[in-house]
DNA sequence: GAGAATGAAAC
DNA sequence: GTTTCATTCTC
């Protein structure tokens, strides 16, 4: 633990010497940063490892027992490969000094509460991993280009000139119209140089992965990759026998998998109740306890990981599991105390703590038989005995320490079953109310401040968590079974999330200040100390329910009026706060931007903050646990992530779908602020092999000129956005240069180039295409008679329009021609027509969705392509260039595949049954279905008309196809 | 962030 | 056989 703060000195120390905040070599030739914060990919990730709640739980409280060493476990093989995240800068010692280039701009921005949270922990070392891992996650090697990338740097700008109207996809079709149309000579520059390229990269980047997104530890990977492990490697040690955990994205069993690493980063605010748990334990000097815990948490976690899933699934069981764990903590060790051991292994602990809480509240206010409480609740017990291993000479005062923390623990436990008890007590919310009163008391009087804090943060999360499930069960506890309930709850969590965030910023701007929401705003905007105060009294009141109220006023209205429609509500204000949140940004850059600066400020100052603030207090607590703490809640976020992972996903269907929703749950997340510590501490994880990256990148990447490639490739955009700082300015203009001059060195060919090559293009095409049409030709030969007519009604049905749309698009391809002036134009444009033939036809690379979708796709086109006559008309027409162009104008929305403008034109302009002979009607149907997903809404009004007739059209196709 | 292309690597 | 991610940059 004492370890780790060296280090992060040691980094602080480098950034300064212009190396890139991420990509620094430790004093001890470790290397940090790289890894890519975070990428879509990590959902899986995400949702993987949320079952590890448990064990992860566990082996940070043995971590934070023992000293953490700096082993990787499971990552390390991989290592510098990590994956290279999408939106990591390509490393290059020109961005080593890049700040504002993060990846993820808005990360630091959700980091917000994640990053309060650790502040709240680890004022200092906490700090400095935080900051250390967001500026290393934001760099890190980016793969090589290949060289239809390079060439398409190289060429796009000329496309663009060529097309100005043309949108970058547009521009990129074209590209690959180009890069089709490239002679093999010619594409071996390219190609050669993507290679040269790659291996420079790869000498540069031994270790380096190209896409471990499944994230399987696969990779041996070079020695340089033991680099950083720290975070990670607390729960090495206690879960070696764990196999890669993190890795399993089999979502399926996600429900089972659970125990891998235990992975400090992805520990949450449960986790750290435990944590606090363990502290408030081993501060007492009782280490018998903290072991006993260990053991039971590391014995429970098959159990826990087992535990069945609700929908929910992940929520639940990652507070069963911490919860049980504790349960069971407090059960065994109070055991020998306890009076009555039998009903407390019956009762759940949460259960028991939910009673203590009740009962303590009511023996402490109401002057109730003490005795009573000691029976029932085993959070009591635990901190009897945390006060007892303490050895509390004055049973007051160790019992303040122990129960602080253990308290707390307990409260946050209490919180998710106190709807329970609730419900099977029928307990008042009075009660509760009045218990929280007295917890305060003895919290505020508790010196572990940092405790305190940790409880404070995972307050945020758990409170809603819990209010959400109080407030759920409460109302529907009676209408719904225990699982629905559950579900609910998360439901409303997320909700609440969702909702806190927002009322954050509304706060601000904004007054509706409930009594609740002032209590949220005051923790953001007052010292840290106050918010914890409110936190804490907040948890410990465990008058949720109240808060709840003011959380979601308009909710809890719904709610208390029909608490069926309250449900119903929730799940349908999830889905709007999703859909929403799309539009929201579209529509309302300045809120989304609003709402993440807000809480980026507020997180900012405590992380600053709290350290001042709090010195006393943090230094009572080593920072080296709080080091290790992960941003607080995690599980929470897990949950609430994996959650909504999962209903993006249950969306998903295609690759595409999957892509969006990818998407969609990225913006979700980020709103909510969950994905920021999720990533934090994934990325952390993996970083670890990320940093031999960098450091590979720092040794060797300078030298190597290709790496100046990178760069320059990369960056000169990026760089130019970044500053360079003046220490390596000069050495990286130079650098710079270099690599503008191996890629400028690159063969550019002038459009011009492409269109004469256009001319001889069909033939070379036409060989592949015209092979390749034939056989599907006879394939589709078979069935075409059939779906001939169908095809051909459906045609008919546009066909009025469409000749409309014809004359306009021939008018505008008149004037183009004009302006243009050349046969270069014709050329060209029946080239960019052509070329999607033959372009289509060439041998399918890459993605096998892309491949089966040209395929779709193709087989129309190729099935026209069998038509000599049909081509021809085509460029001589101009048809298709000419609605393409057209397209262009109105264009940034024409997402339509070529192939189906060209196939409805051609149909169009040909007699139908002609064309539609060719088509296969269930090819015509997903095409139909393709463009209209593609359309977006932006489409003119004009086209809508047509799309909604195309889309039924293709219901209709599809239908009848079948 | 999605997407448009190709291609290389990983799975 | 399938997925990622690399490039660019508008939407």
């Amino acid at each position: 633990m004492t370890e780790r703060k060296p280090k992060t000195q040691r980094i602080r120390m480098k950034e300064p010497w212009g190396m890139s905040r991420s990509g620094v070599t430790l004093c001890n030739g470790e290397q940090i940063g790289c890894a890519g914060r975070r990428s879509l990919s990590h959902d899986k990730e995400i949702k993987i490892e949320l079952p590890f709640c448990s064990s992860i739980c566990l082996s940070w409280c043995i971590v934070m027992k023992g000293s953490v060493k700096n082993k990787d476990h499971s990552t390390d093989g991989e290592g510098a490969g990590k994956r290279p995240k999408r939106k990591c800068l390509q490393w290059h010692p020109l961005l080593a000094n890049k700040i504002l280039d993060f990846s993820e701009e808005d990360e630091e921005e959700e980091d917000e509460e994640d990053i309060d949270k650790v502040q709240l922990l680890d004022g200092d070392g906490l700090e400095n991993d935080e900051t250390e891992d967001n500026d290393s996650s934001e760099q890190r090697a980016r793969r090589p280009m290949n060289a239809f990338l390079l060439f398409c740097k190289r060429h796009r700008s000329l496309v663009r000139q060529e097309h100005p109207r043309l949108d970058n996809r547009g521009a990129t079709k074209i590209l690959a119209d180009w890069w089709a149309y490239l002679d093999p000579n010619e594409k071996q520059k390219y190609t050669d140089m993507a290679k040269e390229y790659k291996d420079a990269f790869m000498k540069a980047n031994p270790g380096y992965k190209w896409c471990p997104t499944t994230n399987k530890p696969v990779k041996a990977h070079s020695p340089t990759v033991t680099t950083r492990k720290k975070l990670w490697s607390f729960s090495s040690e206690t879960v070696k026998d764990v196999p890669s955990p993190k890795k399993v994205p089999q979502e399926d069993e996600m429900p089972q998998l659970n125990f891998s690493i235990a992975d400090p980063t992805q520990m949450g605010g449960l986790s750290m109740l435990l944590l606090a748990g363990e502290h408030a334990l081993t501060a007492h000097g009782d280490h018998a306890v903290t072991e006993r815990v260990e053991h039971l948490l590391s014995d429970h976690e098959v159990s826990s990981g087992i535990c069945p899933l609700t929908e929910s699934g992940f929520p639940q069981e990652n507070r069963d599991t911490s919860l049980f764990q504790f349960d069971e903590i407090s059960s065994s060790t109070s055991h020998s105390d306890d009076p009555a051991p039998a009903e407390q292994s019956e009762k759940s602990t949460l259960f028991q703590f939910a009673e203590i809480s009740s009962d303590t509240s009511q023996t402490q206010i109401n002057c109730v038989d003490p005795a009573k409480c000691c029976g029932n609740s085993s959070l009591f017990q635990l901190a009897e005995i945390s006060s007892s291993s303490s050895h509390s000479d004055s049973s007051a005062s160790a019992k303040q320490c122990g129960t602080s923390a253990l308290f707390q623990l307990a409260e946050m436990c209490e919180a998710s079953e106190a709807v329970k008890i609730e419900i099977s007590r029928n307990v008042d919310t009075d009660d509760l109310v009045r218990t929280p009163v007295s917890i305060k008391e003895e919290i505020e009087s508790s010196s572990e401040d940092l405790i305190s804090r940790n409880l404070n943060d995972s307050s945020h999360i758990c409170e809603k968590a819990e209010t959400n499930n109080i407030k759920t069960k409460k109302h529907k506890a009676h209408t719904l079974e225990p699982i629905d309930a559950e579900l609910l709850g998360l439901l409303k969590r997320e909700k609440l999330k969702k909702k806190k965030k927002k009322n954050k910023s509304d706060h601000d701007a904004a007054e509706k200040a409930s009594p609740k929401k002032t209590c949220k705003k005051r923790q953001s905007s007052e010292s840290d100390i106050e918010s914890v105060m409110y936190t804490i009294e907040a948890v410990a009141k465990g008058d949720w329910g109240i808060e709840q109220i003011p959380i979601s006023p308009s909710k809890k209205a719904r709610i208390s009026t029909s608490p069926k429609h309250s449900i119903f509500d929730l799940k349908s204000a999830k889905k709007k706060v999703k859909s929403k949140e799309k539009k929201m940004q579209k529509d309302k850059p300045s809120d989304s931007t609003k709402e993440l600066s807000a809480p980026e400020h507020i997180i900012t100052a405590p992380i600053i903050d709290l350290p001042s603030e709090t010195p006393e207090s943090v230094k009572s607590e080593p920072p080296s646990p709080t080091e290790e703490l992960p941003p607080m809640c995690l599980p929470e976020m897990l949950k609430t992530e994996d959650f909504n992972s999962n209903k993006k996903t249950e969306t998903c269907g295609s690759r595409k779908s999957e892509r969006s929703c990818k998407g969609a749950l990225y913006k979700t997340l980020v709103s909510e602020g969950m994905l920021t510590s999720l990533r934090a501490n994934v990325d952390r994880g993996k970083r670890n092999s990320g940093k031999g990256c960098l450091s590979d990148h720092e040794g060797c990447w300078n030298e190597d000129s290709w790496a100046f490639n990178q760069t320059g490739t990369t960056g000169s955009k990026k760089l130019k956005k970044t500053k360079p700082k003046e220490e390596s300015t000069l050495g990286l203009a130079k650098l710079e240069e270099e690599f503008e001059k191996k890629f400028n060195s690159l063969p550019q060919y002038s459009p011009v180039t492409f269109d004469r090559k256009n001319a001889s293009l069909p033939r070379k095409k036409k060989k592949t295409g015209n092979g390749i049409a034939e056989p599907q030709k006879a394939n589709k030969g078979v069935f075409q008679p059939q779906k001939k007519t169908f095809f051909h009604k459906i045609v008919n049905k546009y066909k009025h329009k469409k000749d409309k749309q014809i004359i306009s698009d021939k008018a505008i391809a008149e004037e183009k021609n004009n302006r243009e002036n050349s046969p270069r134009a014709n050329n060209f444009v029946s080239a960019s027509s052509i070329p999607e033939f033959t372009a289509i036809q060439e041998p399918l690379v890459g993605s096998q969705k892309r491949k089966a979708r040209k395929t779709k796709i193709t087989h129309l086109v190729r099935s026209m392509d069998g038509q000599t006559s049909l081509k021809g008309q085509i460029s001589d027409e101009k048809p298709l260039s000419s609605i393409c162009e057209e397209e262009g104008s109105c264009r940034g929305e024409l997402l339509i595949s070529r192939e189906t403008e060209v196939e409805q034109n051609n149909s169009i302009a040909q007699d139908m049954p002609a064309v539609s002979a060719f088509f296969s009607l269930a090819a015509l149907a997903e095409v139909a279905a393709m463009e209209n997903a593609h359309r977006s809404p932006r489409g003119s009004l004009s086209r809508d008309g047509q799309k909604k007739e195309m889309s039924q059209a293709a219901v209709l196709i599809s239908c009848a196809d079948q």
